[in-house]
DNA sequence: TTAGGGTTAG
């Protein structure tokens, strides 16, 4: 750095506010700005808009805003580098409400301006203004200037409006691999991962330009589907092409090979990297929480010395913990949370708590942790607690827990289902059919279950019942043959896993028709005797299916893999890796 | 001088 003497000219500062710039150095660029003050310089606009900027990219925005608020004339971009600064320390009021000042004044955006703006658009009001911002820009014709519309596409994508997205990117009159990566990953954002797959294929058949990010986003929609092979695929293109293996790509290959159940090569990724961000950490101790690996991810969290853990890492370790029934450790980590500060929980880690006392047959435990969170509870808390009362058979709390649900939301068919199992389990058949009775006079709605299996280069998508199927009857037989060699072996039905008011025969009928069967018949048919036939499910998989597949692990000998919403089940022999707790 | 897309959880 060069020394600062009495006298600086003009370009003596620019050029050492550019140094400071390239190193981040805040404190000598705060001397620099001292000394201008100390020899009574007056720097023109374009000294004081960098001198800005500077603060903006030392991270300090109180310094900026500061420069911003004594300057007599501000330009253009020094108003936009303000909002640009507010908008990556993710302070969108600020920025919107900065914004909003320079229209006031009479100040014109320009395309930076709104390609900066738009990405504070973000959140509970976010949209609102938005779609005012995107007229204003639309008045100004910078709606299709290719930086304001990728800003634009992607505040839509983000806010649920892929169609609004995918609109103003077919309007745009070029694109590049900004505009096409955020519109691949506004779909896998939203979990529409088949949708974000053959957008990246036409895409890319048409010769869009992929970087590291446009992969990264591609592996998101991978992992949502479980495809293994079209993840080796690219991860083999990303190999070829040379594309740099950032942290961000090497995060999101260690999150595709556990989510499409190689966890083991994940574990590889993860050990060759020279340089971890807590995600990479994250994202390994969620692949391992997922395939019921509760020993790996407490020594993998109790060695992170050097990385400090957020929010996201105690969910996975308290997951972690609950899914492989480390009750103890478990709780030592969450009181260790409480005591340390440095990450406070927040009403997840508190729904991971109920999980693990529930799983270990505390109900009555985890039913008084609730009782005294700090926070109201969720449905999903108390859908916890049911799962856990199913599985202790604990009726009393059940019901209890059951009305708090039916409370909070009436037209998830799942806590029904449960109640029903709870029920059945209890021989309380009367109350199963209250519970069908309750079940048709709310309006009670269910995500469409699915079922998929990657096979030959093909994702193959199985509904409950599914008639459309071109091989359907070859897979209904094989159900079948299944379901008659297993019931020699002691399989018997779980009729209270359907609550429609059928007759027995017609509710076997249903529970053969389930998704997750009919994809394992199909895994049964199509690959070889030794292979592990790996299905994955959009929702929770269902008790009866669950059973299903452990017979068939028993009676075929096969392995299979079931990944559901939550974890990987594991099945082999007779038995499935989450203790059938899940 | 100022600008857009990204990875983990839910």
């Amino acid at each position: 750095m060069a020394v600062l003497g009495p006298e600086v000219c003009f370009h003596g500062y620019d050029s050492l506010i550019t140094q400071c710039m390239g190193l981040g150095a805040l404190r000598e660029g705060q001397r620099v700005h001292a000394h201008m003050i100390k020899t009574h310089y007056h720097p023109n606009v374009y000294l004081e808009t960098r001198l800005l900027i500077m603060y903006v990219k030392c991270g300090s925005l109180r310094d900026a805003r500061m420069v911003l608020d004594v300057m007599p004339r501000r330009s253009i971009v020094s108003w936009t580098a303000m909002i640009s600064g507010y908008s990556q320390s993710g302070l969108h009021f600020e920025g919107l409400d900065l914004f909003l000042q320079m229209l006031k004044i009479g100040m014109k955006p320009n395309e930076y301006t709104f390609a900066t703006v738009l990405t504070s658009c973000t959140g509970p009001f976010g949209l609102e203004n938005g779609i005012q911002i995107h007229s204003l820009a639309l008045k100004s014709n910078f709606d299709t200037h290719i930086f304001v519309g990728s800003s634009l596409l992607d505040m839509y994508a983000k806010s649920g409006k892929i169609h609004e997205a995918h609109r103003i990117f077919d309007m745009l009159p070029e694109r590049d691999v900004v505009s096409g990566t955020a519109i691949i990953s506004g779909y896998a954002q939203l979990g529409l991962d088949e949708e974000a797959l053959d957008l990246f294929r036409k895409l890319f058949n048409d010769g869009m330009e992929c970087n590291y990010v446009t992969f990264a986003s591609l592996l998101t929609a991978l992992s949502g589907l479980a495809a293994l092979n079209y993840g080796r695929q690219v991860h083999g293109l990303v190999v070829r092409r040379e594309v740099p293996f950032y942290v961000v790509l090497q995060n999101s290959l260690i999150d595709m090979y556990s989510k499409c159940g190689n966890v083991a090569y994940s574990r590889r990724i993860f050990d060759s990297m020279p340089e971890r961000t807590t995600i990479s950490w994250n994202a390994m101790l969620v692949g391992y929480g997922k395939h019921g690996l509760g020993h790996e991810v407490v020594k993998l969290f109790k060695s992170m010395n050097m990385v400090k853990p957020d929010g996201v890492t105690y969910m996975a370790v308290l997951t972690g913990c609950s899914h492989s029934g480390l009750v103890d450790e478990g709780l030592d980590i969450f009181e260790s949370m409480l005591d340390e500060k440095s990450v406070k929980p927040d009403i997840e880690h508190y729904g991971c708590v109920v999980d693990l006392l529930g799983r270990a047959g505390r109900i009555e435990k985890a039913f008084n942790f609730i009782l005294d969170m700090p926070f109201e509870p969720t449905p999903a808390i108390w859908g916890s607690l049911l799962s856990a009362c199913r599985l202790h058979a604990n009726v009393h709390i059940g019901e209890f827990v059951f009305q708090r649900l039916l409370d909070l939301e009436p037209e998830n068919a799942g806590s029904y289902v449960i109640l029903s199992n709870i029920y059945a389990n209890a021989g309380r058949w009367e109350d199963v059919l209250k519970v069908r009775q309750l079940m048709k006079e709310k309006t009670v709605t269910k995500e469409p279950g699915r079922s998929w299996i990657d096979l030959d280069k093909t994702v193959h998508t199985f509904h409950s019942g599914d008639r459309t199927h071109p091989q359907k009857e070859e897979i209904n037989a094989k159900v079948m043959e299944l379901f008659v060699k297993i019931k020699e072996a002691g399989y018997v039905p779980d009729l209270s896993c359907v609550l429609h008011d059928v007759d027995d025969e017609q509710k076997e009928r249903i529970l053969l028709g389930h998704s997750e069967k009919l994809a394992i018949a199909f895994g049964m048919m199509h690959t070889s005797y030794n292979g592990t036939i790996r299905i994955v499910k959009n929702l929770r998989i269902c008790v009866d299916c669950h059973n299903f597949a452990k017979f068939v692990s028993k009676v075929c000998g096969r392995e299979l893999s079931l990944r559901d919403k939550n974890r990987f089940h594991l099945v082999v022999g007779g038995s499935c890796s989450c203790g059938d707790y899940w």
